[in-house]
DNA sequence: TCTACAGCTA
DNA sequence: ACGTAGCTGTAGAT
């Protein structure tokens, strides 16, 4: 074929006939099979949220002195900035206009009574919007089923993307988006959903690919960098870490090892500037690997051209030595976050197979992929086989320096099992 | 139909 | 100038 000749010369056999060409059939399964989503109890929820966002409206309209298209944030922009004459925070990101997000309105809601409630508008009809009304709309009247699409070749790092609806990006953060949640729900009464996530994922490839020594000591003793990060920055017990506190932590974690600033870090959490600042340099003296990877992967990405994962996935970054400091300093932190988000791909893709595999002939099907996260529509008389099958099929997916562990949990619901 | 903004997720 | 990887709904311009 055309290929054949480019997969030689790149050495792309193995990731391309062992991983990426059988992960096609699984993919097409697992869109064919779908999820049940309760329709009845989104369709409850609708009117709910109908309701409650007409007294929004009202009073916003009330506070605002005027009725206005609460969806226009050009028309909010000038009720704020302009009519109650509140002071502006940034500019938008293509500097159109004055920014009306969410970190502007918090600030803005300490002053005035109408931010507060746009904030709450937002908060509800983003919901209701894109998932409560939209998905239901996308049962198939077949199959009584949404079938999602998963994109094999959308995403640069070698991660899927799905599409129609996007089932990677169901809520959880929020009350009601916890209850969305629990509208994904098995096939009978005879199912169950098990969800099986990777621990620390990125964490852990961090550990292997860096080789750094307080990483990978703190990960064969089992330990919690996302609490750890988490009770540095709150300064509390790490007994007694909330989730809230530790998802906010993993997000600082994260922003660290892929290169956020100082001035990044203090936008996204409670840190002022200077703390962030040192905050970052602890980070990065504690686990010296880390920066030292962060070089030789910008280093390796300018003298050639590209960047790879453990299952020699590549990326080309031409725009490594480009003159613009800040295309540059992109594709820097490219070269960084590439070769780890990509190889927890690679992970997750041979999970797949391997799983679907051995799932063969059984009554339980897997459905659904986020990223480090496997979805299974279970057979209540296959549970204790299945978990097997998943959690050896994720742990031993690629063998690292440090253990490979997957959270496990079963449940009524995608928001119970998770 | 396209871009900008905003906000949801990993 | 400012962690990376995505998708979608709405406004407003074309
Ligand atoms: N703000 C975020 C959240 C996640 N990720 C990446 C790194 C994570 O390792 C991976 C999976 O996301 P999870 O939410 O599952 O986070 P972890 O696996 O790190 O932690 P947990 O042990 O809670 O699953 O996605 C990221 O880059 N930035
Ligand atoms: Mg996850
Ligand atoms: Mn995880």
């Amino acid at each position: 074929s055309v290929l054949a000749p480019k997969i030689d010369e790149l050495k792309l056999h193995n990731l391309y006939y062992n991983i990426e060409v059988p992960l096609i059939r699984v993919l097409a399964t697992m869109e064919e099979e779908g999820v049940k989503v309760d329709a009845d109890y989104l369709g409850k929820m609708s009117r709910e949220m109908e309701g409650q966002i007409n007294k929004i409206t009202t009073d916003i309209y009330t506070e605002a002195g005027r009725e206005f298209n609460i969806n226009s944030t050009q028309q909010l922009s000038k009720i704020l900035f302009e009519d109650l004459k509140l002071p502006t925070r940034g500019k938008t990101a293509k500097k159109t206009g004055y920014s009306t997000d969410v970190k502007v309105l918090e600030e803005l809601a300490e002053i005035h009574d109408l931010p507060k409630l746009i904030l709450e508008y937002r908060q509800l009809s983003k919901l209701k919007s894109t998932y409560i009304d939209a998905i239901p709309k996308l049962i198939n009247k077949e199959t009584g089923r949404v079938h999602t699409s998963f994109n094999q070749t959308i995403a640069a790092t070698g991660r899927l993307s799905s599409t129609e609806p996007n089932l990677q990006n169901i809520p959880i953060r929020t009350e009601i988006g916890r209850q969305i949640r629990k509208a994904f729900i098995p096939r009978d009464e005879n199912h169950l959903l098990l969800v099986a996530d990777y621990s620390q994922v990125e964490l852990r490839i961090l550990a292997h690919i860096t080789n750094d020594k307080t990483l990978i000591n703190a990960f064969r003793n089992n330990e919690d960098i996302h609490a750890r990060t988490a009770a540095e920055v709150y300064g509390a017990d790490i007994n007694n870490i909330t989730p809230q506190m530790r998802r906010a932590a993993k997000t600082a974690n994260f922003a660290i090892i892929y290169g956020v600033s100082a001035y990044g870090l203090s936008q996204q959490t409670e840190l002022d500037l200077g703390q962030s600042k040192d905050f970052i340099e602890t980070y990065l003296a504690r686990y010296p690997g880390i920066k030292e990877y962060m070089d030789d992967s910008i280093k390796f990405a300018r003298e050639n051209g590209y960047v790879k994962t453990l299952l020699n996935r590549i990326r080309y970054l031409p725009e490594i030595n480009s003159k613009n400091f800040q295309v540059r300093q992109f594709a820097e932190r490219i070269a960084i976050n590439t070769p780890i988000q990509g190889t927890a791909a690679d992970m997750i893709k041979v999970a797949m197979i391997t799983i679907h595999k051995k799932m063969k002939n059984m009554k339980s099907k897997m459905i659904l992929q986020v990223h480090d996260e496997l979805v299974f529509d279970m057979h209540n008389e296959e549970s204790k086989k299945l978990q097997k099958i998943v959690r050896d099929g994720m742990e031993k997916a690629i063998k690292l320096k440090v253990p490979v562990v997957a959270d496990i949990g079963v449940g009524p619901n995608w928001l119970e099992a998770k």
